[in-house]
DNA sequence: CTCCAACTCTACACAACGTCGATTTTTTTC
DNA sequence: GAAAAAAATCGACGTTGTGTAGAGTTGGAG
């Protein structure tokens, strides 16, 4: 594996091999919306990024470290974006605000995103990445909650527990509605942003 | 090729068939708790089984069918104890009676409903037999929405939208749970009875 | 007994994976 | 700007797991 040693000097040298990494990367994106996991080989990969099978074991050991490191690329995007959103907010802003930026992390990302899900269980590395994401959101929907009045706390109907429970929904309802189209993303984006409301108690 | 499962029913006696093909499935559940999909081979089904990997190959066409007839088995078993379920009843009390139900499910065949769900989406045949069954709570539960006054209607915000989302949150849900022990498949019930009763308005 | 269907096995062909060592290309160093 | 070092590429190989073919075995009905 080649090292990933950041900026060195003023002069970025990109090696050669950072752009083919970078294609791998792409073409794995490409065919998991056109074929999905299984049926995608490694030939396939290696042919979409030029080179042959050989080569590509040069950069990843395997069809799933590819896609492991397809996951972390989006979801280190996916980190970035939700950082730049302002938390303290009112509670009714923030969930519409969340909301919206989901519906855009799904729109652009969501063949890989379902893909992340359906091997979080079989390969731990992405599992690792996927519940950590998840925690985010779920700290940051019980963060919402409780500033709306619901309880803190480990019970099973406090705040915590609640806020997973919403997270899971908003996974599932969006990895359905994603294989859809946008349409059913966004009437998929107001029907869990109802249920988050009425959750919290904010019932208009 | 052998003519499959079609005639097989109106067989007076049970034939030495008829065991081994439900010895291949209770070793397939088998190993499904303990390897996982992807790591069961037909050879290890095989075995478990009592005979080699030829013979399987008379019951089954692949392994893709081996699963999915054990979801069709497990499926069936889950819609006939759904069945037995009342369903007039006073919105709070069907709530109750459907969790507990759901949990007994879970605990029951947490790893057969963890892998059709996983292969839902890769395995047609089993796309189709959750969906249907997916399909089937969500009516019960839009019936129960309905019956505490949610509007009925295909807008986002009322009753069959909110119910799939509803739906969507307690099979992921207890997806997880189920993984950790009875216990967390006991709290994620509460809270998920307790939001689905909220958004129910159905608030103590 | 014999015949047919149900059942079982071994052997084979194939596809995809991952490894290896040799070779070529790019980058660094002097 | 050439030699040395590192990075990148290739083609061939061994392995594993899948699904198929065809031959052989059992057992019950006529």
């Amino acid at each position: 594996m080649p090292a990933h040693h950041s900026a060195r000097s003023r002069r970025a040298t990109e090696r050669k091999g950072d752009l083919r990494e970078r294609a791998i990367l792409d073409t794995c994106e490409t065919l998991l919306v056109q074929k999905g996991y299984d049926a995608m080989t490694v030939g396939d990969l290696a042919q979409g990024a030029g080179i042959t099978r050989g080569a590509l074991y040069f950069y990843f050991g395997s069809k799933q470290e590819v896609v492991t490191a397809l996951v972390a690329r989006t979801v280190e995007h996916l980190w970035e974006r939700s950082r730049a959103t302002a938390e303290a907010d009112e509670p009714r802003r923030a969930v519409t605000a969340a909301m919206r930026r989901t519906v855009e992390l799904w729109d652009e990302h969501g063949p890989v995103m379902r893909t992340a899900i359906d091997l979080s269980l079989t390969v731990p590395e992405i599992g690792e990445l996927w519940s950590h994401t998840a925690d985010l959101f779920i700290t940051a929907i019980t963060a919402v909650l409780e500033r709306a009045g619901v309880q803190a706390g480990p019970e099973p109907e406090q705040a915590p527990a609640m806020a997973r429970a919403l997270c899971w929904m908003i996974e599932r309802t969006f990895y359905h509605a994603s294989q859809e189209s946008h349409e059913e993303l966004q009437k998929a984006s107001s029907t869990c942003e109802h249920i988050w409301l009425t959750s919290a108690g904010l019932t208009a």
